[in-house]
DNA sequence: TTGAAAGCGCTAACAC
DNA sequence: GTGTTAGCGCTTTCAA
């Protein structure tokens, strides 16, 4: 059995009160007892039952992360930037996928509603209507990462994506490309929907029309932008670049110029988007926005334990800027 | 304020006990009472209180994951595989890296003894003295993923490293190499200790002798693969292949054929262990001993969540299996 | 500065 | 089948 501060209490000759007061360093408690009492507490290898403590308490030092599905580099160091800055605190994570089978909503209202954790970060592509309002009415803080900082009653942090697009696709029209074709995302991931934005006045400002047949819709996924890119290689005037809505299918990409015996950057170029670990290793090295991810993390959790810990300062939309990388790939 | 039982209970006109019961599908409650207790539980949006129900049955449907770090994508893939079984079954998955910096055993006490976990997912690269004792007072079910299933006393997971390593070299062996170099991981590492072994007995069974200069100790990272690889190359007989004792040393020594204006794998070959996703976007494509990693994660998470739910088999000592995947890399 | 006691929401033994 | 009640380990009034 594991000690419990009734033992100590028994041990030091004093109340289980005084027990708890001196442990949480309550500053009431005469420095002499506090002194006692931590002392048998450490002698017995005494570890409070936290399950005991958040019960009573309603407080949890556990952070929940939701996200969208738990795959790839992209995720792994979300998870990690945000387990670093708990670990620091003193503070779990807790890691769920919606698993895209389940609605998004429900991990939500599963995670909030059971008293688990005590703080929540939420990833998701799209904070759809419903899901606003089960997030309304949350008890515990609540963080979103996201593609897009319109929410207004959160805490929230996303990417620059519609800088990040245009930054590359300029770099592209300086460069002296005309047709330049787009991959995008999902059509409801707002991440998807802000980089095709920024790909859309980059091509105004510069000056140059859009194309239709060269905008292909991907699903984030390296067979998706194999796919996406053959549909426009095979086009009767096919682009002389792609931009792909990521690097995962920027991959692809490479991958369907490897099937059709065509060569990045000569027959065709690429750039992507997230600039992954990946990338660099590829040949050529792939041109990319890069997103410094790890930061979302830690941004994230910061922003959440503050609030945990009472903070009550307005609502912050942090956006994270994102830097182009140029490879060989175009 | 959330819905408790309470109120359930006055609303049905029965005892918070019957509605416990009948929440809990207690075979002796009254079918038509189970019904409408149901009922009202829904309409109320009820939700048990999961801390106060683990607190009481002194059980917790959380698996705790405690990793060396969280970085990359061998890690993920745990992560993955362990959420996705505890996702079928109704449990969450808490994440926590042992942070190299904290020793692994106060890491493991802090999950064991807080009583915040049901069950433990322990990764680690040697299981030391300490560990041990810690690990046996251990009151909750464990499951160990290692480099070498000598452990007797809990269940393990852990992949077949020696013969991982062995069925590369010799592959090696047979095509003709006869200088064959090692990149080995960390000194006091299982898996790196395990490969090694595989990679020196292949050696033996070729009637290839062991040359000293060519086993260089790594540290399972880029860099230090690119240094040990550097090493290797500066010799004044460099060996013809190198086998790394993971993929990143592989891709480090990629780094290094490029500082050194060397090709691969005309001016020297190399090998890999893992096989991870990166792997075969490499040019060339690393040859590599390719480890179901996701399945790693998901036994793991199986055997588990088994023991919790009161299995009493004997002990499991699960051995992965590897296979041997052939790139261009040599 | 300390102690007594209530109570958090739930389960489980025991009684009816 | 159902109700009563004790109690899990801890924090937190309220009183002393």
């Amino acid at each position: 059995m594991a000690t419990t501060i009734k033992e100590i209490a028994k041990l030091a000759k004093v109340s289980i009160a005084t027990v708890s007061r001196a442990l949480n360093d309550d500053k009431k408690v005469k420095s002499s007892t506090k002194k006692l009492i931590k002392s048998i507490a450490n002698e017995l290898n005494y570890n409070p039952n936290l399950l005991a403590r958040s019960f009573v308490t309603k407080k949890s030092n556990i952070i929940g992360l939701v996200m969208p599905d738990i795959f790839g580099e992209f995720f792994m160091e979300i998870i990690r930037g945000v387990d670093e800055i708990c670990y620091n605190h003193g503070y779990y994570t807790m890691v769920t996928s919606s698993h895209s089978n389940r609605s998004m909503v429900e991990a939500i209202v599963d995670y909030m509603s059971k008293g688990i954790v005590g703080g929540l970060i939420l990833m998701t592509p799209l904070v759809e209507d419903d899901v606003k309002k089960t997030l309304a009415s949350s008890k515990i803080p609540l963080v979103v990462i996201s593609g897009k900082s319109e929410l207004q009653k959160w805490d929230s942090i996303s990417i620059d994506n519609f800088n990040g697009a245009y930054s590359v696709v300029d770099y592209l029209a300086e460069k002296g490309y005309k047709k330049i074709a787009h991959i995008s995302g999902p059509q409801k991931n707002n991440d998807s929907i802000q980089r095709e934005l920024g790909y859309r006045q980059a091509l105004k400002n510069n000056g140059i029309e859009i194309n239709k047949s060269w905008i292909v819709t991907g699903d984030f996924t390296i067979n998706g932008g194999q796919a996406a890119c053959e549909t426009l290689m095979k086009l009767e005037n096919p682009p002389e670049v792609i931009f792909a809505s990521n690097d995962m299918m920027a991959i692809g990409c490479y991958v369907a110029a490897r099937h059709l015996k065509l060569k990045i950057p000569v027959d065709f170029a690429v750039a992507g988007f997230d600039d992954i670990f990946v990338s660099q290793f590829l040949n050529p090295r792939l041109t990319s926005v890069h997103v410094p991810i790890y930061e979302l993390g830690t941004n994230a959790a910061q922003i959440l334990i503050n609030r945990m810990n009472g903070n009550n300062d307005p609502i912050q939309n942090v956006k994270i800027l994102t830097e182009l990388i140029v490879g060989g790939s175009c």
